[in-house]
DNA sequence: CTAGTCGTGGCACCGAGTGTCAAGAGATGC
DNA sequence: GCATCTCTTGACACTCGGTGCCACGACTAG
């Protein structure tokens, strides 16, 4: 009861906030601006988002640990490029879903790729993602995380496939794409992600 | 003549700053608390650098453009993947020759690794850095890096390399090991860097 | 000795982020 | 219905990073 309250307060606050954010863009926009828009006080946003920087990143929270649980879940006889593919697709499918959800999801990425400080957070969150990736791929392949290098390069790389796609989505025109560009993207890394099935069992 | 002044001063800073961040930490020590250290105004310290943050991440401004230029020095017959490793290698090997240069970048290092606001500017510069490399690559290669994927991917490849010998090298303690390190990280990525040569001629 | 230049320090200011506290809205118990 | 307890909110004050502005002093040219 209390916590559809909270859910609400924030969506306003969050959608507020996109708002002012995609159309002045990050720099020319105050929390004070924000919070006005919202009706709210500043010490309340501060509650519900721990930077202004947060607003436009916390929207890509849940991402990370479906792309987790997506990899956990595929089966071990896969190849890692096939199943790394699989598990960043799922979420990045689910975007394209709704329509308004879509749009919103494109406006994100466009205003993270265009601004320094969001695109700093973004980095940070790819590499919280990367550490909990590093550790499933290492448990995946019974490596060591620490001496071994594959989980951690195979995770960025994998990141680096799916920063890719971004990078290029906001661009292009067409939603269609999205697979496609993921799919060549993911070709591209997959020669080394796979090269491990080889190394492994040689090392 | 003025030239050595500005220098002397930037180091005074850059020294007194290192020494608290190093020992203390970096939220723990403020601005003013390294102007105090060096005798200088806090007005001063931000004609110097552009932000805290920029003290200790300057450290690396000039080996991106070494890079470039380690990159754009080898021959075009080379396979990116021996290319790009000895682009890298080059500035690496150059802090590990003086005794008392290699500490301080071992300091830096952990610095950046332990401060998320730091690694938050060292990913930053890291993306500047892929930028050039990929229009060195994209030239390199006569591929658009703007349609094609490979060029941005290729150097994100190189620079999740770096990144990884970064990542191991504070934590292991013989300097020796650097090139140990950095050839296993590069012969991760190397199938998929050099599977170029075979899918640009086919595509 | 004077005039122009440059680095510096001091000051005021903005914006992000935090701690603290009082007031109000509900839910609970009598 | 009323007291109470809790949870959220808003307001104020404060720290700190960062910037604009201006005046002072040093250094140089004529």
């Amino acid at each position: 009861m209390a916590e559809r309250k909270r859910q609400l307060v924030a969506d306003e606050l969050r959608d507020a906030a996109l708002m002012l954010l995609a159309t002045r863009g990050f720099d020319a926009v105050t929390v004070d601006d924000i919070v006005a828009a919202a009706g709210m006080s500043r010490r309340t946003f501060f509650r519900y988002f721990a930077s202004k920087e947060d607003v436009v990143v916390q929207f890509l929270a849940d991402m990370g640990t479906d792309i987790i649980a997506g990899l956990a879940a595929r089966p071990r006889t896969e190849p890692p490029s096939v199943a790394l593919r699989h598990a960043f697709w799922v979420p990045l499918a689910a975007c394209t879903d709704h329509e308004d959800h879509a749009e919103r999801a494109r406006i994100v990425a466009r205003l993270i790729l265009d601004t320094p400080a969001l695109h700093a957070r973004w980095l940070e969150r790819q590499i919280q993602w990367r550490s909990a990736l590093t550790a499933e791929l290492a448990v995946r392949h019974s490596l060591d995380p620490d001496t071994d290098p594959y989980p951690r390069m195979a995770a960025g790389m994998a990141l680096l496939a799916f920063d890719t796609v971004l990078h290029q989505w906001p661009a292009g025109g067409d939603e269609q794409r999205l697979a496609e560009l993921t799919d060549r993207a993911f070709a591209v890394v997959a020669p080394a992600l796979d090269a491990l099935t080889a190394s492994h069992n040689a090392g």
